[in-house]
Order: structure tokens, then sequence, then C-alpha cells
DNA sequence: TAATATTGTTATGCATTATAACATAAATTA
DNA sequence: TAATTTATGTTATAATGCATAACAATATTA
């Protein structure tokens, strides 16, 4: 059972972002298995809520994901009455998106739960050193290249 | 085209992650798809490079990846030639990875590449705040919770 | 009005990830 | 030693994530 080296891929920034953010993901995944949700469509419901009236379009900008992808997350919010499609008068493409009171109730819920969990986990590192972290994540964010 | 407020998904550290993630990995691909790699089969290559002889058990240990889906990579990375797999004289079940010469080859041009194409994309950022982070990375992946 | 662009949708394909079941071989136990 | 259990690699399968092409309905622009 010798230990493996990956010292070569930890030279790499990208390395660090992903595994430390698979242990993230793994406590989002079961903090959220009870509510049935998934890390999209939470992130949806969150979306929604926070900006009732949005149209699909504009989500799937801010959610980074392509336009029909989105089609069967908002499917699933709808089916579960969670969140509603209205026909916007001014232009009859698009469809408002409004969360129910449902919506807003599960919202509330798991964002709780979702904010305690990540509390938990993160519980042994100090608050401004995860901080300025954020900030350095930010700096990366806006590093985006044109994707043409 | 008002902005759309993502505030409440701000609050989570998962959500920065993955964002930053998102860019670095959208750089990646791009990078290696001149060598027709993936994120995995990189990955792989450059672990059976620092650690030749491991099995493909503990190679998908370190690479966070069910035994299954690893067999497909190393299939591929065989198929390719960059790698060998050899029995083990001691543990007839398993197989010792090894690199070929092109497999070596390949994993020096491609460190190269990889490395200096993730040194541009960041290189808005002072060195001494992306060591931090990556402690402070390395931090939230020790906070990994048993996955039983 | 005619041409072009946008919104939401369907269909499709590929990549990623997880699980069950299995053959072979090794390790453990009775 | 024999029987049981465990480990390794594999196949098959399914759910999810993500991308593109094509389309109908509607809006915008030329």
């Amino acid at each position: 059972m010798t230990k493996i080296n990956d010292e070569t891929l930890r030279t790499f920034v990208g390395y660090h972002l992903k595994r430390s953010f698979n242990v993230i993901q793994s406590d989002l995944i079961e903090t959220l298995r009870p509510f049935d949700l998934r890390m999209l469509t939470y992130s949806a419901l969150v979306l929604i809520v926070d900006n009732p009236g949005l149209n699909q379009s504009r989500l799937s900008q801010i959610m980074d994901i392509e336009r029909p992808n989105l089609v069967v997350i908002i499917d699933e919010l709808e089916e579960r009455e969670l969140i509603t499609r209205e026909r916007v008068p001014t232009d009859r493409r698009s469809y408002a998106l409004h969360p129910t009171e449902a919506g807003r109730a599960l919202y509330r819920e798991t964002l709780d739960a979702v904010t305690q969990h990540e509390a938990e986990l993160l519980s042994g590192i100090a608050p401004e050193q995860l901080e300025q972290m954020i900030a350095t994540l930010k700096l990366i964010e806006s590093a985006k290249k044109g994707k043409a």
C-alpha cells in the first residue's frame, strides 16, 4: 500500500479546485437527497425564487448550461409544482418563471439545510481564510476567455 | 437585460468553487484537444508516468473514480500504445501499468502545454495569493467525510 | 414586406459516474 | 487442507450532465 505520488498534478490549480469541489459536492448531494433535489434543480429553484419572472434563456446563461438542457430541469420543477411558466404578454415566445408558495417553502427549507451542512463541513477553517479564498476564486472566474 | 441576482448562491463556497473550476476546465479541455486527450485520460497518463507499476485499483482510488470507469480509460491509453498492462507475478489478478516511451514523450509535451496555459490564464493573479488559496483548498479536501 | 434573430422545444449523441454481477485469483478461516 | 471471504479487473447497464442540430412560433431588423 505505497502512497501514490500526485505531485505533478498538484502543480496545477485546477487539480486542487477539482478535488476540493468534489468534497463539497458530495456533501451537497447528500444534503439535497432528502428533498429529492439535484444540484442543478436546486440552483434553478434558488435563482427563480430570487429572480421571479426571469425567462429560460437568461436562466440558462447564468447557470452556464445550454438552453435545451434547462428544459428538462424546468419541466421537473413545474411538474412538482414548485414553479410556474407564464406566457409573457410583451414577448409571447418566452415564459416568465415564478416560484409557487410550495417552491418558496422548499427554498427556505433547503437553504437552511445547505447552509448548515456547508458550515459544518468547513467548520475547521477560519472564516477570513475562506473569504480570502473566495476573493481569489472570483478573480479566476473573471479570467474566463471568450467562448467563441 | 436586467442583471440576475445570484447573491444567495454566492453565500456558498461550493458555488464559487464550481464557477471558477468551470473556467479552468474549459481552458484545460482546449489545451488538451490537440493531443486528443481528455481530462481523465490525461490525469491517468500523468499518474502512471509518475507511479510506474501501479495497478488499476490504486489508480482508481487516487483518481476518485470507480474501477469500472477506469477500465475504458486504460483501454484507450493502451490502445494508443501510451501505456502497457503487465501481469504481476506476485498477484496474478492485477496488472502493473507502465508508460511506453511514447507515453513519456506525450507526458512531457502535454505537461509543458498545460503548465503554460494555466499560467497564462492565471497571470493576473499574484502567485502568493494562489498559494494561499491552494492551502485553503487542501484544508477543504481533507475535510472529506467517510463515504460509507 | 422580407430577411434575420430569439425563445423554447425535441431529438440525438457523447462523456461522466454509479451499481450489479461475474471470472479469476488471493487471503482468510474453519 | 478445504471452505469461505475478499480483491482485481471486467462487462453490462443506467442515470446524469453537457453539447449540437433542427424546428415552430414569435419578434426584430433591413
